[in-house]
DNA sequence: GATAAGTCGTTACAATTGAAACTATTCATA
DNA sequence: TATGAATAGTTTCAATTGTAACGACTTATC
């Protein structure tokens, strides 16, 4: 019986949870999410999708609707939900393209640009303290290493 | 002006989704468990949460439904209406603990079991896929920053 | 310039999920 | 052994989300 008998792959062929990296991916993301949307909700009232329309916009105003969807991953029908409620409460201004009337040109209004300007600080201030945990360089591995999974995913995602 | 001037850090002052980890994760995991889950839907008729609860009763059987929600993360209510699906297209056994009449015991029955043979197979598949962009020191290095950040962000979300 | 096809954004309806209340049972304590 | 608190699991109701259909408008083609 050979001593050096390599370590079980990390990897094998049974199916173990907590081993299983979309679910460990969900989890974790799932956690993450949830202290931030708590956070968002108890001192600002807004939900995810509310934020990320407002971050958007804050980087680039006047965009569409769909573009806003674009950058930001989610689909139309979730920013029209965001844009409306948003716009009820006075964080966002719209007006529409002259020479396009079907698309909209959505803008922070001053109290939208006031909350952002709040809320954009807490969200940084949660990802320095979850990235606490890391050194420099294993930041750096992340931030590659979640872009070369994205990649990936989104290109079996178009395969499937 | 100096020449030398440091590249600008990763996690600066402005916020920017793109660069956000929370909103990285968050999208990458979306797309990932979407891929599955069409997946599972498509060959097997199984959602995500009956997924899992076959998944952690096939290595640990004969738990109880709140071991179950343990074990996978989920809460009870998912965890009892996975389980009452399941129970209805006969891929479990339910029985009840005779010392503590509350408590049930969950097993996979045969036709579950033969499911769940041809489905890890493919979860398995997927995340070989997944992480075939990457190098084995690579996937090390995910496995242990996932890790890391898990406990980090456990940690936050009870303080907060 | 009429018609068909496509795009933007909203609405309506169904399915999923979450939170709270509830039933049944057990445990702790007097 | 009676009573209050706790636990396992389900049910109910409300909120969130996803899908499809729709109205308004624009673009392409004839």
């Amino acid at each position: 019986m050979p001593h050096n008998r390599k370590r079980q792959p990390r990897t094998n062929d049974r199916l173990h949870l907590d081993r299983f990296i979309p679910y460990r991916l969900s989890v974790l993301t799932n956690t993450v999410s949830m202290s931030i949307a708590r956070a968002y909700e108890r001192e600002f009232g807004l939900s995810i999708p509310e934020w990320r329309v407002m971050a958007v916009l804050a980087r680039y105003p006047d965009l569409s609707a769909i573009e806003v969807a674009e950058r930001t991953a989610m689909d139309k029908v979730a920013v029209s939900r965001a844009v409306s409620t948003l716009l009820s409460h006075g964080r966002l201004t719209r007006s529409y393209d002259e020479t396009d009337k079907r698309r909209s040109i959505l803008r922070l209004s001053q109290s939208g640009l006031a909350v952002y300007k709040k809320v954009a600080p807490l969200a940084l201030r949660y990802e320095r303290k979850l990235l606490n945990a890391l050194s420099a360089a294993d930041r750096r591995a992340l931030d590659q290493l979640v872009s070369a999974l994205m990649e990936r995913a989104r290109r079996i995602a178009a395969q499937w």
